[in-house]
RNA sequence: GGGCGUUUAGCUCAGUGGUAGAGCGUCUCGUUUACACCGAGAAGGCCGUAGGUUCAAUCCCUACAACGCCCACCA
């Protein structure tokens, strides 16, 4: 005989995701529960994740909503397992990037950042800031994501700024932060200075030119920047040259103080052989001339021979300068190179041109050509500090998961050079010196971020609980950018590793194994899915492939596939509903009865220790992958199917009931860090569950 | 140049030293007290190639190939 519905419990016949996520998500913040100052107590342990700031460029990508899923997964895991625990928000100014931006929507309007002036585009850039900021905000409220907002941080709110100018006078007193006149990269269309990690390198194929210089040939890619040359170098050990070293040499040259409009003429110049490592007996003909102001390389062999003379030749703005002589002077690098080839060839000077390819360096903001010149910048000594990230992680202290990317990052301390942390735009922290109008690298802030978002240089109490952190998660794209400058940082300022564990997580590629990207086209917004499909089904088909640390070629269906599972649970309940009695109350785990009820009562202790094992080793996909088999196949295939005939069963129908009740109510529990939305639904129409929110229901064992 | 990763069903991916699995798709049947966003079942795979270790290899080892990523000053 069918049971009369349970008028209490009726569910509609179906989730509605839209009704639903955005009221839930209401009382979610009502309760103030993402803050850990209210959560219920005792808790004794903490559990702290700082997010990875998105930047205030532009909305959430794919990557993103991985992300911050995963990270959620973790947080309410932990919060419902009894710990204290803070997921803390906010955002990165994204300095280059930023500004970038906001030029670009200027230049709709045909305006320049120097048309407005410094002051009144920071102000810009600032309601920039706003606008974007509170776009992300919402966005991630989307997703799912418990973070305590009330603790949101700016990487250039005033307290954060305070704690930038404490880390730099840190190191300033240290004698750690120096000024210098180096070789460095630089982009000509932004203007700035960039470190060795900010630029990006594609192939390009260009010609290799062979030019005479007296006795000696030389090869290079740069013929302009001969115009520079201040020595020629080769290997000490190398036989044919060996004799030259240390002698000055006569050659012939362009003269560049001729005009354009006139024909090229020779000029005899003198030039000094330096011997130096640097020179491979084996490229080329093991002659390399010696630009110290244009090329990284060319430099640190006048670091080595410092009597070499720096003349600077390309400008600022990518031109040629004065000292490459009128006939040059005012040329783009690219017009000039035309010309020194022309002159040479008319002068007979080239020996040869041959095909060539080479990895062009460039920016990774904007992508034009970097220019290494030699530029006064503010560099800080890496050395002590390399040593210290690196020791973290030799030590065990961190520890990256995947584990491959230890070495990645070992191997990136290994050979580090100073950091050029100086920037020439306009947003970001100035440098707190007198007399310097450059501001720091946005990393710079960054690096501070797991402390000072906790009040650093203050001892807050939230510093005292939460520091060291637990986890960080982030993309293998910053590694170094990132997590390194963090490890060294937290050793630096807090005596103590930052987080316990770098959650390296997946990259999301489009289902033919391209990168995604917006200028492409190929991007995924991860609202539309939200809007279309739902929040959970959403997050259950992003970590649905999160398998492991491999890349994921991104397929829809498994978002679908999560739309189905919600309904899924949706009508699980629904069932369960019409069968109990108005006044059930939960009473802790059932008695089993029958070989059915054992069985599933025994899936259910073996799914809930699998999941739990997993979701703490990171394994998301595996532990989403187990609570779903359990549930739809085990639970509503088997289970289910059998207390239909149990329930008719008289003797048997009371703990049926009370079984179906206990596996749904556990069920939620397990599923809720992965769906939070239909599971926390659902429990508020379970009987006698009235008074607390999923999100802070105990977590099973 | 150095390092890393991937290669399993039509697609996206799990997996194990001993008869190969999931989701989606396809096909057949099914309106039974939640759910057709469902149920029962089926088809579909020399587990990249070639060697080796082993009683036994998709799994371990070696080489190769294809694709992808990171690092690097080769002018």
């Amino acid at each position: 005989m069918p049971k009369k519905s349970n008028p209490k419990n009726n569910l509609p016949p179906a989730y509605n995701p839209k009704e639903t996520e955005e009221k839930i998500y209401q009382t979610w913040e009502k309760s103030g529960f993402f803050n850990p100052d209210k959560l219920p107590k005792p808790r004794k342990k903490s559990f702290c994740i700082t997010m990875a700031p998105p930047n205030v460029t532009g909305s959430l990508h794919m990557g993103h909503a991985l992300e911050y899923t995963i990270s959620d997964v973790l947080i309410r895991q932990k919060r419902m397992a009894g710990f204290l625990t803070l997921w803390l928000p906010g955002t990165d100014h994204a300095g280059i990037a930023t500004q970038n931006a906001v030029e670009k929507t200027l230049r709709k309007e045909n305006i320049s950042r120097h048309d407005l002036g410094k002051e009144k585009f920071i102000k810009k850039i600032w309601e920039w800031k706003e606008q974007y900021g509170n776009i992300i905000t919402n966005q991630l409220k989307k997703l799912g994501v418990s973070a305590d907002w009330t603790r949101s941080r700016f990487t250039m709110d005033q307290e954060y700024t305070e704690a930038v100018r404490a880390a730099f006078l840190h190191y300033h007193k240290k004698g750690w932060i120096y000024e210098g006149e180096r070789t460095i990269n630089w982009c000509t269309r932004c203007r700035t200075s960039l470190s060795d990690l900010e630029i990006e390198h594609r192939e390009e194929h260009g010609k290799f030119y062979y030019i005479k210089y007296g006795p000696l040939t030389l090869g290079t890619a740069r013929p302009e920047t001969k115009l520079g040359d201040t020595a020629l170098a080769v290997n000490p050990k190398d036989k044919r040259y060996k004799q030259l070293v240390g002698k000055e040499i006569s050659i012939q040259s362009v003269d560049s103080s001729v005009p354009r409009e006139n024909p090229p003429k020779l000029k005899e110049i003198k030039i000094k052989v330096v011997g130096d490592e640097a020179a491979d007996p084996n490229f080329g003909t093991g002659v390399i001339k010696v630009t110290p102001a244009h090329d990284l390389t060319d430099f640190e062999i006048y670091q080595r021979h410092p009597e070499i003379p720096i003349v600077k030749v390309i400008g600022e703005n990518g031109r040629m300068n004065e000292n490459a002589g009128v006939r040059y002077e005012g040329l783009n690098v690219v017009e000039a190179r035309k010309q020194i080839v022309h002159d040479m060839e008319q002068l007979g000077l080239m020996e040869k041109i041959e095909d060539y390819t080479h990895n062009l360096a460039l920016c990774y903001r904007c992508g034009s050509v970097i220019e290494p010149l030699l530029s006064k910048q503010w560099f800080l000594k890496m050395g002590a500090l390399a040593q210290k990230a690196a020791e973290a992680v030799l030590k065990g202290k961190t520890k990256f998961h995947p584990k491959k990317w230890e070495k990645v990052y070992l191997n990136w301390l290994k050979n580090i050079k100073d950091w050029t942390i100086s920037r020439q735009i306009w947003w970001g922290h100035k440098i707190p010196l007198e007399g310097v109008d450059d501001v720091l690298d946005t990393w710079f802030s960054s690096a501070l971020w797991p402390f000072a978002t906790l009040g650093w240089p203050k001892k807050t109490k939230d510093l005292q609980k939460f520091y060291p952190t637990d986890v960080i998660t982030n993309d293998r794209g910053i590694i170094n950018l990132w997590d390194t400058r963090m490890i060294f940082s937290g050793l630096e300022f807090m005596n103590k590793e930052p987080f316990k564990t770098v959650l390296v997580h997946a990259t999301i590629l489009t289902k033919e194994g391209q990168r995604m990207s917006k200028s492409l086209g190929t991007g995924i917004d991860p609202i539309n899915l939200i809007n279309s499909y739902g929040t959970d089904a959403t997050r259950f088909g992003i970590v649905w492939q999160a398998m492991g640390g491999q890349d994921i070629r991104w397929s829809e269906e498994h978002v679908n596939a999560g739309r189905k599972f919600a309904n899924k649970i949706w009508n699980a309940a629904r069932f369960v509903l019409i069968q109990l009695p108005l006044d059930l109350k939960p009473s802790g785990k059932p008695k089993p009865k029958t070989a059915a009820d054992k069985k599933i009562l025994k899936e259910l202790a073996e799914v809930t220790k699998k999941v739990t094992q997993k979701i703490e080793g990171c394994e998301f996909g595996p532990a989403l992958h187990d609570i779903y088999d359990f549930f739809w196949h085990s639970f509503c295939d088997k289970y289910i199917e059998s207390a239909k005939i149990q329930m008719v069963d008289k003797t048997k129908s009371a703990d049926t009931e009370k079984i179906l009740f206990y596996i749904l109510a556990e069920s939620l529990k397990l599923i809720h860090p992965f769906m939070p939305f239909v599971t926390e639904e659902i429990w508020k129409h379970l009987p006698s569950n009235n008074k607390k929110l999923l999100l802070v229901e105990k977590w099973p064992k």
